[in-house]
DNA sequence: CAGTCCGTTATT
DNA sequence: ATAACGGACTGT
């Protein structure tokens, strides 16, 4: 028996499948979709069967057999090996790359080097010392030591040998039990022959002896039967108990008790856009409905009543949302109304948190799993809907290889089980409204709010003429008015900085230089905790100066503004305000976004301050006052998508005031107050937007009139990067249809990143039906010949920006 | 001619 | 990706 095998090495010539024999023994075991650990040159790697043969094209006695397998139950589906096939070919990445992305990080292989002592004889004593009493050690232990040069000549003369071992991850967590195993006559018996002085054995026999359940940890045989740790070892001894291991699970939720699930009354709306997704999932059809419902319409509730629908049907449910850690209000809906059917998956989990999460999908514990953008790949067997609440968000798009798109994965897998998808969002993308106006999707909509609210009331104010009047600091006089007046009458403030493309940075007054990061082309971001400036592309840090590098002057200080600079300014002008901060510093620990959210939940606050993260899923019934303290920073961005992006976070954050019976104001403050993105978000009104925006983007050829693809070419010497950018493009430019246009080279607007220059060029088509092969060519050409000189080239479909 | 450096080559 | 191989160069 043969079987053809992915092998976990990422390179261009190995991403194909290998043939391996199958030793007898393991015939029964190996089937497609199981990782097998196989000898590959003189290593030992991990590898996924992809197919299992009797014949082989190849000279039989030059293949190698199989060492072992790892997974008796495949981990990767029938249906997902498709799928991967799929990724492979749509996002032009490396087989294996497909194969492991849809796996747990605990399933992934990682490799350690040893070094084993064959001939001790041959060795020299420093050498030899390093083993000590040891036959086999760390590679490290060798290059900590400088004995490098040593080794190589060992490993030539074959005294010493290196082997490679595959470890796991994690584990599946174990939990030592006690197991009565014993029949009750060998108990009674032993419990006569007991001595005298064993009170605490005898009394820990005859709890036994009372109780239903066979198997104990140690905790509750201490804390129950008030055993202690000599009577058990006994009577492990006495062959009474028996010690096992147990697998558990990590526990991860902790829910409220007194939380109750809360049903709500279906409006009409409700009612009429479920019905039609009912149909489809009890028709078997594969529709993509895009939800359009404006914030606080209600769409949580409808996509309850959706996964519930499945599950009485016997299937099972994803849920994906942008970033589950920062939401998690939308988890625990869903843990209220189907308990332990849930698995969670999301960033903020251990490796081995995840590993348990997805254990429980595969093996079928649960029926639905919430999480973030790599949950799309849960291996359910049936499933009866996908859901992708803010279908618009940016975070559905993985920025590296592979460079999937959940909402595409999820198309996918929808065609697959015949059921439906569900794209949710009061503001969705383009691409997906424009889609659903030519009836590819199927568009529902609610209009209406679901307790009938009113809309908060939108003010938009123009800090230019705050200027002129005199006003310098960061709150215009109507929102510092609208903030007084809620704190006095003990009502919630949600403050909005929009900080991405836009931060503090240090800025000389007398030359008018900027600190920049040496390695990047990006100014430095100045962070208050420490006094350090940070590079938020590469990490780097340094203190803030205190002199201009440039000029020498003592005249340089922060600009722009920060969280930490707004909350002080709060601090002056409503010096009795309780703040909440939330940003990248106070939410670095594990659960800290909880704990702020419910800090403020709890009212133990009068402001939440915070960035881009407060913007979704924030649904508290105290906030009535939302304050945008700058709208216009991802206004200027040079990507097709920025007005898009700052009309969906305007109406996102818009959306937290107001949701519940108090009514609900917002001031948006802007410099531009006569762009359209901020003019139309006053009105909340969707519709306007998609079609001034519409015209937008035909005229200049964005998407959704013409598909992008993105190749960015980057090297350390600028003219090297330049040259080959030009080299793909008008490659490029010579094998594609006349009909597509290729633009470029350009430099990227960041034009360094860890001190390498990056070029780019963009691909605009509607129909390249050869775009994939010939963007396979051209990847060949890079692998074989550009990639020795030290090119970088990427390639991005349906890029999520062109920054 | 042994030792070292570095680009080439094959991986079932 | 990675380790083994082989050719060129260095120093004895």
């Amino acid at each position: 028996m043969i079987v053809e095998v992915i092998v976990d090495v990422s390179a261009y010539p190995i991403d194909r499948p290998f043939d391996y024999i199958v030793p007898e023994e393991l015939e029964t075991l190996v089937e497609r979709g199981s990782r097998v650990h196989v000898p590959f040159g003189n290593r030992k790697v991990q590898g996924f069967i992809t197919d299992v043969k009797e014949q082989t094209d190849l000279d039989i006695s030059k293949l190698k057999e199989i060492h072992s397998i790892i997974d008796v139950e495949p981990v990767v589906t029938e249906e997902l090996l498709q799928l991967s096939k799929w990724l492979t070919n749509k996002t032009l990445c490396y087989e294996i790359d497909a194969l492991q992305v849809m796996l747990p990080a605990a399933l992934r292989a990682s490799y350690k080097k040893n070094i084993k002592l064959i001939d001790p004889s041959a060795l020299d004593e420093a050498f030899l010392a390093l083993f000590y009493k040891k036959e086999v050690i760390s590679y490290d232990v060798i290059e900590k030591s400088g004995l490098l040069r040593q080794m190589k000549k060992y490993l030539i003369d074959g005294s010493v040998h290196l082997e490679t071992v595959i470890k796991q991850q994690a584990k599946a967590k174990t939990i030592l039990k006690y197991h009565v195993t014993a029949d009750k006559e060998f108990i009674l018996e032993q419990l006569k022959s007991l001595t005298k002085q064993a009170v605490k054995q005898k009394e820990l026999i005859e709890w036994l002896l009372d109780q239903e359940q066979t198997s104990f940890t140690m905790n509750e045989l201490m804390d129950l039967a008030k055993a202690n740790n000599s009577s058990v070892k006994a009577l492990v001894d006495k062959n009474i108990l028996e010690k096992r291991n147990a697998e558990i699970y990590r526990e991860i939720t902790t829910l409220d008790h007194q939380e109750k699930d809360q049903r709500f009354q279906l409006t009409d709306e409700q009612i009429s856009a479920l019905t039609n997704i009912n149909h489809s999932q009890n028709h078997a059809e594969n529709t993509t409905f895009l939800l359009h419902g404006i914030t606080g319409s209600g769409k949580t509730e409808i996509y309850l009543n959706a996964i519930e629908n499945s599950i009485l049907k016997g299937k099972q449910a994803i849920m994906l949302v942008p970033e589950i850690s920062l939401t998690p209000q939308m988890t625990r809906r869903f843990k209220l109304r189907f308990g332990d059917q849930v698995a969670v998956m999301h960033s903020g989990l251990s490796i081995g948190e995840k590993y348990d999460e997805w254990r429980k999908i595969w093996r079928g514990e649960v029926k639905v799993v919430v999480g973030a953008r790599s949950a799309i790949f849960a291996p359910f067997k049936d499933l009866g809907v996908i859901i992708l609440d803010e279908e618009h968000e940016s975070t559905y798009k993985q920025e590296d290889n592979p460079r999937y798109h959940a909402r595409d994965v999820a198309i996918w897998r929808s065609e697959f089980h015949k059921c439906p998808v569900i794209l949710g969002s009061a503001t969705p993308s383009l691409e997906s409204y424009a889609r659903a106006s030519k009836g590819v999707y199927s568009l529902l909509k609610l209009k209406m709010r679901a307790k009938e609210q009113a809309l908060p009331t939108v003010n938009v104010v123009d800090m230019r003429a705050e200027l002129k009047n005199g006003n310098r600091s960061m709150f215009s006089v109507d929102l510092a008015d609208a903030v007084r007046e809620k704190l006095e009458k003990k009502e919630q403030i949600v403050l909005f900085l929009n900080k991405r493309g836009f931060s503090s940075f240090v800025l000389c007054r007398d030359c008018g230089t900027v600190v920049e990061c040496k390695q990047c082309d990006i100014s430095l971001t100045y962070h208050r905790a420490g006094e350090q400036l940070k590079c938020h592309y590469c990490g780097h840090e340094e203190p803030v100066p205190s002199k201009c590098p440039e000029c020498e002057s003592e005249h340089i200080r922060f600009f722009g503004t920060g969280t930490q600079k707004v909350e002080e300014e709060i601090a002056k002008l409503f010096p009795f305000a309780r703040v909440l901060r939330m940003d990248v510093d106070t939410t670095k620990t594990k659960g800290s976004h909880e704990r702020i959210l419910k800090q403020f939940g709890d009212g133990d606050a009068d402001i939440l301050l915070g960035t881009q993260m407060i913007a979704k899923g924030l649904d508290f019934p105290n906030i009535t006052l939302v304050g945008v303290l700058n709208a216009d920073t991802t206004l200027h961005l040079a990507d097709f998508r920025a007005a898009e992006k700052t009309f969906q976070l305007m109406t996102q954050v818009s959306g937290r005031a107001g949701r519940h019976d108090k009514e609900g104001q917002v001031y948006i403050q802007t410099y531009t107050p006569e762009h359209y993105a901020i003019e139309l978000s006053k009105s909340q009104l969707y519709e306007p937007f998609y079609q001034k925006e519409m015209l937008v983007r035909k005229q200049y050829g964005y998407p959704p009139f013409y598909y992008l693809t993105l190749v960015q070419v980057t090297h350390e010497n600028v003219m090297v990067a330049s040259e080959y950018a030009k080299l793909a493009t008008n490659w490029l430019r010579v094998n594609l249809s006349s009909e597509t246009l290729v633009i470029g080279p350009t430099a990227c607007a960041i034009s360094k990143i860890q001190n390498r220059y990056r070029y780019q060029c963009l691909i605009k088509y509607k129909k390249e039906p050869l775009l994939i092969e010939k963007l396979q060519q051209l990847i060949k050409i890079y692998r074989t010949e550009w990639m020795k000189k030290g090119i970088i080239l990427t390639i991005d479909l349906d890029p999520s920006t062109i920054l």
